[in-house]
Formats: structure tokens, sequence, C-alpha cells
DNA sequence: TGTATATCTTGG
DNA sequence: GCCCCCCAAGATATACA
């Protein structure tokens, strides 16, 4: 089965498409009860003893569309004393699959049984005894589905694929029965989509529900995964059920299961538990299988749901839980004769039972003021139900109570630290401590977050869903490897698969973590769980990619030289994991790349032809093995301007050491959107020249639309390059005594000069450089600082600037400023040249004027301005303008 | 004091 | 056949300046 995909989760808004469920899913509910409840009437009345009981040894299982037509087949088989099933219960033994083609999945699932055309029945009945399945089998003897052999040969009696050796096969395979991929998977997208959507609600939304008191509410189905698949089972949904892989009926098996109804639960047995152990405490568990469609298909009827009615934010939590903000919802109900907790429960009601219509499964409902309480709420209104926790009365009562154990953020790890050290298992036995005493237990953000839980606060913010950060695939299951080549195999595929993972999302990443689980020393060999990773050591290895990638082969061979760097034999390794992270969107590559070749041709017309070429200025050394590295469109760039003649292959190993040429005036947009290791590569080489060659642009080089395009953590890198030398700048007075050079260059010189000159460089190299390089070399470090310095002397003003800086502005008009430049900027961020200036402006209103009050305030403002913004370069900004403020006061404890 | 990466924790 | 123990984010820890 392909990983699971929600292409066409409903881009129905509120308005349009609303009340039109999709879904027929009600129907269907009822269409499924009434077919059952018409085969069990056949069953016991069409018994007619006047015939040949030939089918009174048979159970038969009828499956999709048959001709005859079920029914019919129904009665002729159990008029003959058999019994024909339209329902798989599971685990009862069924002799005879009755149908005219399978799918591959079913057709798996069928292996043991006799699958036999309808047309068996028909000619049996009419022959008076059993004949034989030979020629109505679906099944040809070697083994081939023939009605689907035209399309995909179908693996009947294949071993299962193994790690090592089909890889590919076993990856997939994998995947497509693992939950938790399932589960993780389905997150993502959610989140995805949501987060587009999220934001055209919230423009509109945020100030008003801002205003009024928040209402959250926390939805969940019940049982999800038992309740989807006892839909198709439902004689079994009063008996204790589970869905777990396992096939078997006895024994004790180290299956998980996912999910268990609620009777299941009265025995003991919870999602996650092992089937053996479950068996244990109920031996009479009836298992059902995993229907993942069927899941896509429940959840979906949810979330259109959700997003039809209309609420301020949407969080999806799970395929089967969603946070919503529900504010507008219920104050738009609230008049004289209903109040808002009345219309709390309405709106709960309501979800309910529409939910309930449209998938016949149950959700639960909790309602409160953030999100602390809708969860406690929810916990409160399982199974089947719903509570609303809005007066502060019932809050505390319901709040206090709670084991820590339950409290969203609070898991076993932390829990069992503050029982045993503070001897704490509710909140209300947390209230006795101090923020600093919370702090100093479990750290100072966890220990703000217990600190205001003990007084029913959680800041969670609901609109904000981040940009992903990383692309990561895992596996710890089935990896058994008898060789190193194996190890590779899997490698190979596994690299294919995240590469595959990073294109379906149009993302590039510059940074690879690999993971390897490896078999703890005191862990017997196999594990507890068939093919289980057991008690694991686990080794983290990471490398810069060195460019923005999505290749597989590529990705591989840095992936495989960590593997290989960690040395682990093969047969000890347990699980794998891969991870990119600095991740890029490709349009925003492609996009920055064609901006910026367009900027280079401009460049090329102004500045290059009074120096009379048109090619680089300073042709130079440079290592292959960096410029390799640079993304390809790049390479061509510098391939281009400085005329070599053969192009440079991709497989940078051969050609490591052959130097080539490359221009000392890179682009210095290019530059400032490349990874930061490829630009320490760049700086590194032309440093080592003793070139004069400033490689990080000048500020006002920068184009702020081109910056503001870009993603963030670039932003952030490349803002934090000109705070670092800007800080270099100030150190230089220090510094200078230190590089005078007589005979010899000195360690701790060159431990400072490292610094400017990119660290990847080391001391054994630069001190074989011939003496005359050495020199020019720290000279040019120099001459370096001194630009950024003039640089940073006369900033490139603005008129809103020059406004800033000239007006002799009173308190309001700073504040409307900052007012006016957030508003324009919310979104994309600051920007570093109006941020330098506000800063120079409130170091100035310190120091000049002694008008503290005025900058304190003002970055006050901004920071009020900026609560619950997601952009974490705004708070980047925040810090430094506050940091700007504590030095100049010297007080440390203004914000 | 801060930054960058490693490791742990959480949740469904 | 047994069985399919994922994956992303946030916080803290650690290393270094
Ligand atoms: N260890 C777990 C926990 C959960 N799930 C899957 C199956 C669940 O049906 C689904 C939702 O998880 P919940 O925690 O919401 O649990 P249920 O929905 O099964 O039950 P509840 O009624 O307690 O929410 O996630 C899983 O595969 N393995």
């Amino acid at each position: 089965m392909a990983p699971p995909k929600i292409s066409d989760w409903t881009k129905a808004k509120n308005g349009t498409n609303a009340n039109k469920s999709p879904l027929k899913f009600d129907d269907f509910g009822i269409y499924m009860r009434h077919k059952q409840s018409k085969l069990v009437e056949i069953c016991k009345d069409k018994v007619d003893n006047a015939l040949p009981q030939i089918f009174k040894d048979c159970i038969c299982y009828i499956n999709g569309y048959t001709s005859p037509d079920p029914r019919e087949l129904a009665e002729i088989i159990s008029s003959r004393g058999g019994v024909s099933i339209q329902f798989l219960n599971g685990k009862t033994a069924v002799t005879h699959i009755i149908a005219t083609q399978l799918t591959p999945r079913k057709m798996e699932e069928f292996r043991k049984c006799k699958v036999v055309k309808p047309q068996w029945v028909v000619d049996s009945a009419a022959a008076g005894k059993l004949l034989p399945i030979f020629d109505y089998s679906i099944i040809d003897l070697a083994g081939n589905n023939m009605t689907l052999k035209l399309t995909k040969p179908v693996q009947m009696k294949q071993p299962p694929h193994k790690a090592g050796q089909d890889s590919d096969n076993f990856i997939l395979q994998f995947y497509a029965k693992s939950r938790l991929h399932h589960l993780s998977t389905w997150k993502s997208e959610l989140k995805h989509h949501f987060q587009s959507h999220v934001t055209e609600y919230m423009t509109q939304k945020a100030s008003s529900s801002q205003k009024d008191r928040q209402i959250i509410a926390h939805i969940d189905f019940d049982c999800f995964f038992a309740s989807v698949s006892l839909l198709k089972f439902p004689h079994l949904a009063q008996k204790p059920v589970c869905v777990t892989n396992s096939t078997s009926t006895t024994g004790n098996s180290s299956a998980d299961i996912a999910s268990c109804n609620y009777i299941a639960r009265e025995y003991g047995i919870t999602n996650g538990m092992w089937l053996g152990k479950a068996r244990q405490l109920c031996p009479d568990l009836q298992c059902l299988s995993y229907d993942f469609e069927a899941y896509e298909t429940a959840s979906k009827a949810l979330y259109d749901y959700i997003l039809n009615i209309g609420v301020d934010a949407v969080l999806p939590v799970s395929v089967d839980e969603v946070l919503v903000d529900i504010s507008s919802l219920c104050y738009a109900r609230v008049n004289g004769e209903v109040s808002l907790a009345d219309a709390a429960h309405q709106v709960a009601q309501e979800m309910r039972q529409h939910i309930f219509e449209s998938t016949r499964c149950t959700i639960s409902v909790g309602i409160g003021p953030n999100v602390l309480c809708a969860k406690v709420a929810l916990r409160r209104a399982k199974p089947d139900g719903y509570v609303v926790l809005l007066d502060s009365a019932s809050i505390d009562q319901e709040l206090g109570a709670c084991s820590l154990k339950s409290l969203p953020r609070i898991g076993p790890s932390l829990s069992a630290k503050l029982s045993q050290n503070l001897n704490a298992h509710t909140l209300s036995d947390l209230r006795a401590y101090t923020l600093e005493q919370l702090q100093k237990c479990v750290g100072s953000r966890t220990g703000e977050v217990l600190f205001k839980y003990c007084r029913n606060e959680d800041d969670t913010d609901i609109r904000i869903i981040p940009d992903r950060k990383s692309v990561s695939a895992d596996i710890s299951w089935g990896i058994r490897f008898n060789s190193l080549q194996e190890t590779e195999n899997f490698m190979r595929s596994f690299t294919k698969e995240i590469s595959r993972r990073l294109k379906e999302i149009n993302m590039k990443g510059s940074f690879l973590t690999v993971k390897l689980l490896i078999r703890a020393k005191d862990a017997p060999i196999e594990s507890a769980k068939h093919l289980g990773s057991g008690k694991c050591d686990s080794i983290t290895r990471s490398t810069p990619l060195y460019m923005y990638t999505d290749e597989p082969d590529y990705i591989f061979s840095y992936a495989w030289k960590e593997v290989l760097a960690v040395n682990a034999p093969p047969e000890e390794l347990r699980g794998i994991g891969l991870q990119i992270t600095k991740l890029v969107h490709q349009d925003y590559e492609d996009k920055q790349q064609r901006l910026n070749f367009a900027l280079l041709e401009e460049k090329g017309k102004n500045n290059k032809r009074k120096s009379g070429s048109d090619d680089c200025d300073i042709p130079s050394q440079i290592d292959l093995a960096v410029l390799s590295q640079l993304p390809p469109s790049l390479q061509e760039e510098i391939r281009k301007r400085i005329r070599l003649g053969k192009v440079v292959d991709a497989g940078h190993k051969e050609i490591e050491d052959s130097p080539i040429q490359v221009p000392s005036q890179i682009d210095p947009l290019v530059v400032a959107q490349l990874p930061h290791e490829i630009r320490k590569a760049i700086e590194k080489d032309i440093a080592t020249r003793g070139e004069k060659c400033d490689v990080l642009p000048r500020l006002s080089q920068v184009d702020q639309e081109v910056f503001d395009a870009l993603p963030e953590h670039i932003r952030q890198e490349i803002m934090n390059e000109y705070d670092r030398e800007e800080k270099e700048v100030e150190n230089e007075k220090e510094m200078a005594a230190d590089t005078e050079i007589n005979d010899e260059v000195t360690l701790s010189q060159w431990t400072i000069l490292k610094e400017g000159l990119g660290e990847n460089i080391s001391w054994e190299i630069f001190i074989t450089l011939p003496k005359s390089v050495q020199v020019q070399t720290i000279c040019e470090h120099h001459e370096l600082k001194k630009r950024h310095k003039a640089v940073g002397q006369k900033p490139g003003m603005r008129d809103t600037f020059a406004k800033l800086k000239g007006m002799r502005m009173n308190e309001d008009d700073f504040d409307n400023f900052l007012s006016g430049w957030v508003e324009a900027r919310k979104d994309i961020g600051p920007d570093y040249e109006t941020e330098k200036v506000i800063g120079k402006y409130i170091s100035d209103l310190i120091d000049i004027e002694g008008n503290r009050s005025t900058a304190i305030n003002g970055v006050k403002w901004l920071d009020i301005l900026l609560k619950g913004c997601g952009n974490q370069l705004w708070h980047t900004t925040i810090k430094r303008l506050q940091r700007t403020v504590i030095d100049k006061t010297g007080c440390e404890v203004i914000f």
C-alpha cells in the first residue's frame, strides 16, 4: 500500500460547501446494518431439509460483486446446510471465499483459504454435491491470481522481504503496515494543510477573538481505530476487541495493540499493549485488522465538519483528534437567554451529533478557556460525551485533582521527576512551590509551564503552526544485517526514501543526521518482540551537505560516510534513522537563483565593463571539492565567469586535488543565501589567498525584498553573520597588538585570525604557507574589518529612518513608528536595517538625551505588539534591542 | 553571555 | 509466520567561545 496521503483534504470553507458532507457514511452505516440483519434472516429461515445438505461443513464468505448476486448465493448455500457470511468477523475459520476477483491485498489476506468463483456454488447445488474447486479457483496453480494477471503479478507465497536484500520492497511493505508511520504522516499532512488555511481565517479573526476570552474545544474520536474497524463487524461491537497486525488466534503474541474498545479496557487492556499480554487479561479478546483507508475517511469527515462550521483556528493533533478555537462560534450565540456556557454546550452537542451521523463513530468533546482545560475536560468527557469547563470554580476543582501524568506535556519522565523530587502527584500538590523551585527541578521553560498549569493557565496558542524544520525517516523493526553489503543495500534504498519524501513536499535540505540503533551489550541477540529492536544504544552523527539537495545518491554518499564512521558490526544494527534539516522550499531556491542571476547580469553590465574585462577580476585557486558542493546552477555560473574550459564532474572524489580558478567577486546575494558551511568554505578560500575580497556582502548590498523572500532560518543565519562581524569590529583594538608579525605567526595570533578567516582552515595548513602569504592574509584580515567599520558608520538611510533620526520624537511618535514597522512586517519578520537604526536611536536616547523611559517603553511596546507572533526573527530582534537597553542603562531587570 | 549541536521527552 | 517499535517539535544538556 502506498504511504498515506491526504491530498484531497477538504478545501471547502464556510459558506460555499456548508452542511454538504461529501460522505454518505450515515447511509452507509445503516445499509451495512440492514444487510447484516437480512443475512441473519436468510440463514435462519431458508434452511430447507428437503435439499441435500451439501454445504453443511462450509462457512462461506461472499466477497464483493458476484453473479449470481450475494443474496442469491447466500440463499443457495444456507438452504443446503451451509453458513454464508458477508462480513468477516476477523477470526472465524472461513472455509471458502466466494469471489469473482480479489485485490492483491485481499489475496494476501485469504491466502490460507479456498477462493472459488460463484459458479462453484451454483454448479455444486445443481450437481447435488460439492464439486472439486480446482476448476473454479481464481488462483492458478502457479500461484498467480488469474483475474489480475494482466495487470500485475501477485506474489502469493513469497517469503517476506528482507531489509538487507530486498530493501526497496522491505521499506515499502514496512511503512504500508506501520500504524505509527501512518499516524505521523497523517499529522504532518494535516498540519501542513491547516497551516495555509488558518492564516486566511486568522487575519480577520485574530483581533476580535483576542479581546474576548478564548474558547477552545478538544475533539477526539473514542477508541478511534477500534471504532472504525468495528464498522465492518458490527456484531462484535459488544465484545472486547482490539486492532492489531497479528493474525494468530492464540499464543503469546508480541504484536502491538493499536487501539482497543472500552469493553476491552475493563479488563485492563490498553493501547500499545502487546497482544499476548492482553490475551492473558482477556482470553475472549477479538482481533480486528487495520483499515487505514477507513480511518482516513472518518478523519476527513471530522475535519470537513470543523471547517464548515467556521471555527477561528484549527490545530490538528492527530488523525482523530483536533483542537479548535470556537470563540466566535460561541459568542455569536450568546444573548439574553443563552449564556456562554450554554452556547458551548450547544456547539458540543451539535458536533457530536453530526459526526456520529456522518461516521457512525462517537467523538468526545472537552471545552475550556485554554488548551489545558480543554484537555482535562476531554478526559472527563470520555467516552462518548462532552464536558464544558468554563467557570473558575469547576476548573479549580477538576484541574487540582488531576494526576500530573494525565496533563499535556507531562509524560512518564517528567511525572517521575516531580513525584520523586517534589513528592507531587497532582496539580494542587505543585501549587506549594515557587517558580524558581519548579524551574530548578525541571528546567526553566518546563518550570514556567508547570507554574502556569497550577494557576489554570496555559499559553499554548493553537493559531501558530510553525514551518516544517525537518524531514526524517526511521526504521527500527526488521533490521537484521549479515554483512556490510546488506547495510549498504538498505542505506541506498533508505536514502531514496528520504529523497522521495523531500521531493513530495518540494523541499531540499543542507544538513544530515544519521541515527544508528545498536544492540545494547546486555540485550539478548533476539529481542522479545519478533524482529524488534530490543534495548539499544543510540548513536547519532551529523554532517553538513554543503548544498540544498534532495538527490538520493548525493545524500547517500554523506550518509554512508557517517555509517562507516560509527564502525558498528552490521549484525548488531537494530535500527536506522535519517533526518534532513536546514530546509528550503524548492520554490524559493528556483526563484532566488533566477533573481540572482538577473542581478549578476545587471552587475556585469554596470561594473565590469569599465575594468576592461568581462571576466572575473582576480582569478584564483579554490578547492574543487568546494566548488562541486555548490548548487549546480551556481557552479555553472562560476564556470561561466571564469571561462573554465571543461565541465566539472559532480562526483568530486576523483578530482578533489585539481585546483581550478574561481572569481574573487561572487555576487553577494548568492553568497548570502548559501548555507553557512559553504560561505565559510569560500571565505576560507579567499582569505587564504590573501586577496582583498569581502565575502560577506555589505548590508546595503542586500536587497531587502530578496532578503524577505528567504526562508526564516536563512535570514536568521545571515543576520547572525552581521552580528558576528560587528563584534569583531569592537574587538579590534585588543587584537591589533597581537597581529604584529615578526618572524613567526604565533598560535595565539592564529586563534584570533581564525575567526575572521573561517574556522575550517587549520593551523597546520596555515603554517605551511609562504611567509608573504601569511602576512598578506593577516593584513587582509584587518582591512576587512576596517571596511566593515566604515559600513557600520554610515548605514544607508531611507526616508523613514531619516525621520526617526532627525525628528525629536515624543514617546507616542516612537511607539507609532514601532507599530507601523510591526504592522508592515509582522509576517515576514523585521528588516535588519530598521532594527539597527532603532538600536542606534534608543542608544542615543539613553546616552545623549538621558531619556531612558522612552527607550524602555518603546522596546516593551514592541514586545507587546508581537506577543503570540510565531516569527522567531521578531523575538530575536526584541531580545537584541532589550539587550541594548540593558547594556546602556546598566539595569538588568527591566524586562 | 551567547551559539550550535546532541540528546531526551512527548504524543498519538 | 512470527511482526511491521514513526516522526516531528520543543526543551534541556553539553561543548565551546
Ligand atoms: N500506542 C498507541 C496509541 C494510539 N494509537 C492509534 C490508535 C488509536 O485509535 C489512535 C488514537 O489514539 P488515542 O490516544 O486517541 O486513543 P483511542 O482513540 O484509541 O482511544 P481514546 O478513546 O482513549 O481516545 O492512535 C496507536 O496506534 N498506538
